[in-house]
DNA sequence: AGCACGCCGACT
DNA sequence: GTCGGCGTGCTC
């Protein structure tokens, strides 16, 4: 400790606890019989009711003295560590969370205030029964095989081939002990000197460097990349091993669907034995063990989704955040968090290592890899540089397509072609998750915004054109604004039905299989059908993102991008990120296997930096131009942006708020930032919540939560608005 | 978060 | 008259 806050307080002392309840401050008790330690998990009493909380440090002495009451009890659990406590502060400070809410992210854990659970177990004693019989001769065997380990009945009784009352029948003699044992058990241990897989060349030389970077012991973050199959996994493996062996513990966050069996077999086969896992499906009572076994050291190594990072670790040495551009990371409901940023900043209090691990970074990271802030790896294929097919626009403006069709005569061609030599065809659909963007068909430019440079999307209600970052609405012009064109402003985008009905017109002898996940029920009825068509069930795929995702399609020599553009323009520059992603992985999907893929990309843009980057298949340019694009424009991560989301039941009441907030805007003027909206926001209703957004954007060095409180907290909110900060949102347009 | 207190409409 | 609606405020 620093020497000012003392770690023990004695029976009757003033202590702050700080309870999950949403208090905006600590509360003084006195310290129980016995005393307590700084940061001890307590029980105390709150009106009526008993809560659980942890001691935060020495009394305010605030409070009358007389209505002080006591702490009820010390939970049997190890207290919170001071790491722990000042990363909730510093997190609770980032995100604007009210403390007690970050402390709840902390404490889920089931059951920590109820005594060790316990359950009987079986080992060999000294005694000998009178008579032998070999179903008990098996029983002691079995049991002298095991040393001095203990198993519960069934598993003692199942190593022997006997029934449990065999086993049973042996207690009295004393030839076999019954005892009581703690039910969360240590996980087993990890040996990270087994012989690894062969690394390739470049892939030791990756993990040398990640291994070097253990050893050093201080914070340093690394970003990874690397595309599916270049063995990410396997090195970021060889730092966990380093990591373990110098005693500390490691964490690898996935997002939540990446969380597989598979995963854990590739543990298993590097460390000898499975590690443990923190995911939202996980059962109380393995939930409970692992907090309890993470707190006390008996788990070397957690693999977890994002909440994993506030697991009560003693010793943490690493996290790895594989995948991290993934969007699951950024918590969208109750605290907004963002995993990786979180890890960052815990590493960097706990000395430790951070790895970033992905094929396509996010552009935050490469921009802080680009600064020199995070160290860059680059793996290449295994396999020789990935064979990306051949990749061509197919420029819309010059194609006269009636307003309800999409496919170009070029695109239909090549489909014909393929399907006619029994080849596979993919329509993608670059959609999901995009609002219906309005374009000009004859000049390819959207409808922009008149107060600020994002783009208009068309509000079906209203039958007008809606700014989601200003709130600005106009009626759907007739004209083109930019060329003039008469009746060539189309709501981008068909749905997945409207193109499959197309297809089905045009190419009347295939067969058609619509790949989307609404479409399915459940995950396995989803793969069943992803695997009938790798296999040659279908003549033509159309499906959104989802076939992105990792599958192989071995017939697959052709696929078209039916609306590349969507998301390159205004202010939605995360989408220019994704929609290069996606263009990137979906083109990957065309020509695994011997035979050459062709993509075709209809665009209205063809001249687009991100269209021409990704036709080049130059990364490193995509993203230049891409930070170029953000640096101009002030936004993320060359400068700062954070969302206000305010719902109610009532839209005037939002609204009225939204706008008296934006009206009143000094306290971010003092720092430099500057509020646009109220807009719908990107969800615009939830669960019968009307839900407007505020977004403010300031310069990098701002010191924006501070502004953001003080402007936030001019406003008494009353009846059942709400509101929430969001600072760096994930979407913003 | 809960729970109590309190100030205005439609009921035995 | 009062039962109960939920808006407001408090919990060490």
């Amino acid at each position: 400790m620093d020497g000012k806050t003392p770690d023990f307080y004695p029976e009757g002392a003033l202590v702050a606890v700080l309870t999950t309840q949403p208090l905006d401050r600590a509360l003084d008790y006195r310290a129980p019989e016995g005393g307590c330690f700084l940061g001890a998990f307590v029980e105390v009493p709150l009106g009526p009711r008993r809560v659980q909380g942890v001691v935060w440090g020495p009394g305010q002495g605030d409070y009358d003295l007389s209505k002080v009451r006591g702490v009820s009890r010390v939970l049997d659990t190890a207290p919170m560590r001071d790491e722990m406590r000042s990363f909730l502060e510093r997190a609770a400070a980032y995100t604007l969370t009210p403390l007690p809410a970050m402390l709840r992210l902390a404490t889920r854990a089931p059951g920590l205030g109820d005594p060790p659970s316990m359950r009987k177990v079986y080992r060999l004693g000294e005694g000998r029964p009178d008579r032998m019989t070999e179903a008990r001769t098996r029983v002691l065997e079995a049991a002298a095989d095991l040393g001095g380990l203990a198993l519960t009945l069934g598993e003692l009784a199942e190593a022997a081939g006997v029934t449990p009352s065999v086993v049973k029948g042996l207690l009295p003699s004393g030839a076999i002990l019954e005892e009581e044992s703690p039910r969360d058990s240590p996980f087993p241990l990890l040996d990270p000197d087994l012989p690894g897989k062969a690394l390739t060349d470049d892939q030791a030389a990756a993990a040398e460097v990640l291994r070097a970077g253990q050893s050093a012991g201080r914070y340093g973050t690394v970003l990874l990349k690397g595309v599916t199959g270049s063995g990410k996994t396997e090195v970021y493996l060889e730092a966990v091993a380093a990591c373990l062996r110098q005693g500390r513990q490691a964490l690898v966050l996935l997002p939540e669907i990446a969380l597989t069996a598979e995963f854990l077999t590739r543990v298993e086969a590097r460390f000898g034995a499975k590690p443990a896992e923190w995911h939202s499906g996980a059962t109380l009572t393995e939930r409970r063990r692992v907090w309890k076994m993470v707190a006390e050291g008996q788990a070397q190594m957690v693999v977890g989704a994002r909440s994993a990072l506030f697991l009560p670790f003693q010793r943490l040495g690493l996290i790895v955040v594989d995948e991290e551009h993934d969007g699951s990371y950024k918590q969208e409901d109750g605290v907004l968090y963002n995993a990786r940023d979180m890890a960052v900043l815990r590493a960097s209090m706990l000395e430790a290592q951070v790895v970033l691990a992905s094929a396509t970074p996010s552009l935050e990271s490469w921009a802080n890899a680009d600064a020199g802030k995070y160290r860059r790896l680059d793996l290449t294929a295994r396999f020789g540089a990935a064979v990306m097919p051949e990749m061509r626009t197919l420029d819309m403006r010059d194609v006269a397509l009636p307003a309800d069709r999409w496919i170009s005569p070029a695109l239909a061609r090549a489909v014909t072609v393929r399907v006619e030599k029994g080849e596979q065809a993919l329509l993608f659909l670059n959609r999901r998750g995009y609002a219906p963007v309005t374009l000009c068909r004859a000049c390819g430019q959207q409808v922009g915004c008149d107060h600020c440079d994002a783009r208009m999307v068309e509000h079906r209600f209203l039958k007008r054109l809606v700014c989601h970052q200003c709130g600005e609405t106009k009626p759907m012009p007739t004209a083109c604004p930019s060329c003039a064109a008469e009746d060539r402003l189309a709501a981008v985008g068909p749905g997945v039905e409207r193109l499959a009905e197309e297809a089905a017109a045009l190419f009347p002898e295939a067969r058609i299989a619509v790949l989307s996940s609404d479409l399915y029920g459940t995950a396995r009825e989803l793969k069943a059908q992803i695997e009938t068509i790798a296999e040659g069930g279908a003549d033509i795929i159309i499906g959104t993102q989802l076939v992105a995702k990792g599958h192989n399609f071995p017939l697959l020599t052709l696929v078209g991008v039916i609306d590349a553009d969507l998301g390159l323009q205004g202010s939605d520059l995360r989408a220019a990120e994704r929609t290069f992603q996606l263009m990137r992985q979906v083109a990957g999907r065309a020509g695994r296997t011997e035979k050459p893929g062709l993509a075709l990309l209809q665009t209205y843009q063809p001249d687009h930096p991100v269209i021409r980057a990704i036709l080049a298949g130059d990364e490193e340019s995509f993203w230049r131009a891409e930070a170029e694009a953000r640096r101009t424009a002030g936004m993320p991560p060359y400068g700062r942006l954070a969302g206000v989301i305010l719902s109610s039941e009532d839209v005037q009441k939002v609204f009225d708020l939204g706008n008296h907030l934006a009206r009143n805007d000094a306290a971010l003027r003092r720092v430099g930032a500057e509020v646009f909206g109220p807009a719908p926001a990107p969800i615009a209703r939830v669960r019968g919540r009307h839900r407007v957004r505020l977004l403010v954007k300031a310069p990098k060095g701002a010191a924006l939560q501070g502004a953001l409180a003080d402007w936030a907290g001019q406003v008494r909110l009353k009846g059942d608005l709400r509101m929430a900060i969001d600072i760096d949102p994930q979407s913003f347009f």
